[in-house]
DNA sequence: CTGATTTGTGTACAAATAACACAAAAATCA
DNA sequence: TGATTTTTGTGTTATTTGTACACAAATCAG
């Protein structure tokens, strides 16, 4: 018998916000079968595209979004994982900044939003379980890979930093130790501004200097543990 | 327009032999398109198996072998990876002990053999990209997760596994510390048989037990690094 | 001007890792 | 059967890395 399978991508989107904590975009289904559920952004990857291209335009289409980091996460095949049709679905895990928080002119859903991972709506599909690989991921991800800094401003005060990964991780580190372990790591940039943001000292701006990154990665600086 | 992809898997196996080093399964194309050329395992998974049971049904269909480790790896989907249709394909990677290690029965294929990483021919498709990916990982994993248990008989002499790992991250490790290491994570049984092989002292025998490296892994001794 | 809030910074101790060499058990060869 | 070669087995010290810990500086709010 003809194999009859249809390809899709879903992405799961990161975003973080001190006042929200860590959100992942969702849209409103337009149509069966789960229609008017939340559910991942995502859909059939058309005949010529690539499958991260399918994930830039249903992230484009159903949310107006733009991410700045993007990597796949698995794969999904489970017969009976969607009720009509068998469908793979490739998963992608992908980071935005603040400032590109802002979700819009979704045309192919009904509606779109960020919604905090601890408080979670009921997902179509089982989009709950790809949620979860992916929550998964960026938790062991952060810990040895600098993608911390794709959820914040490009220049960020070194506190910033500090609270996502307590967000994240939830321990309470020590800034100070924290502070000298990150900054041994040789790729952050100290600048000269100040920014100051409610009560308290201003605080220096810092900022991720990729090139620098994999250059040391190149030495052979092992990638090894981050935080 | 109506989406038109396959979907199809394919497995990186791995086995490890003192004499040969680290290998990998491959078959001989019986069919176009990349007829006698040699591949990765792998083909079209059926309407009503999972990924995973459409990779294990193939690497018994063509090269008569069952995997005692599998996980996937990666999607593939590049639009002109296979010359004909679409094919997205869902990468597998799995581990065999020496036991396993003799290959048969190929229905499928024209011929089926194991090569030597260092060693390869030209292969199939992109199948030389996914190969690359599968070394990576087997590489970056061996370091945080005790897998290179799996490359062994299920009772070994301590220097396999100290020869196993020079091999695959092909530096020279202190033996004493690296058995220090090893046997402080806990899960490493040492038995009382000896075993004798050639020359030398005959080596004690150990076991890994899954069990207590699931019951550590649990109480949280983070599955940090391992080597 | 006072109190609250946030940023910024160094040192001492503990723990983990790395460096290092020789003896014991068996096989092989003369 | 004795000497040589091969492989396994084991402990201590030095170095590096990580952890614990507290107070001053700069600004805002009242």
């Amino acid at each position: 018998m003809k194999q009859d399978i249809k390809v899709s991508v879903d992405a799961v989107v990161f975003g973080y916000r001190q006042d929200d904590g860590i959100s992942v975009v969702l849209i409103k289904r337009k149509y069966e079968p789960f229609q008017k559920s939340w559910a991942l952004p995502g859909g059939l990857v058309l005949n010529d595209e690539s499958l991260e291209e399918a994930v830039r335009r249903e992230l484009q289409e159903e949310a107006g979004i733009d991410v700045n980091y993007l990597e796949q996460l698995y794969s999904f095949g489970q017969p009976g994982r969607d009720p009509r049709n068998r469908v793979v679905s490739v998963a992608y895990f992908g980071l935005v900044r603040p400032d590109d928080y802002q979700l819009s002119a979704q045309t192919d859903a009904e509606d779109v939003g960020w919604f905090n991972i601890k408080k979670m709506p009921k997902l179509a599909f089982d989009h709950k379980h790809i949620l979860d690989v992916a929550i998964k991921r960026l938790r062991g991800k952060i810990a040895y890979e600098p993608i911390g800094f794709e959820l914040l401003d490009k220049e960020f005060p070194f506190s910033d930093l500090e609270k996502l990964y307590q967000v994240l991780l939830d321990n309470d580190l020590d800034r100070r130790n924290f502070k000298k372990r990150i900054m041994s790591l040789g790729f952050l940039e100290e600048l000269d501004e100040t920014i100051q943001r409610g009560a308290g000292r201003p605080a220096r701006l810092y900022r991720f200097n990729r090139k620098k990154y994999f250059e040391l990665k190149e030495k052979g600086y092992n990638s090894d543990l981050f935080y």
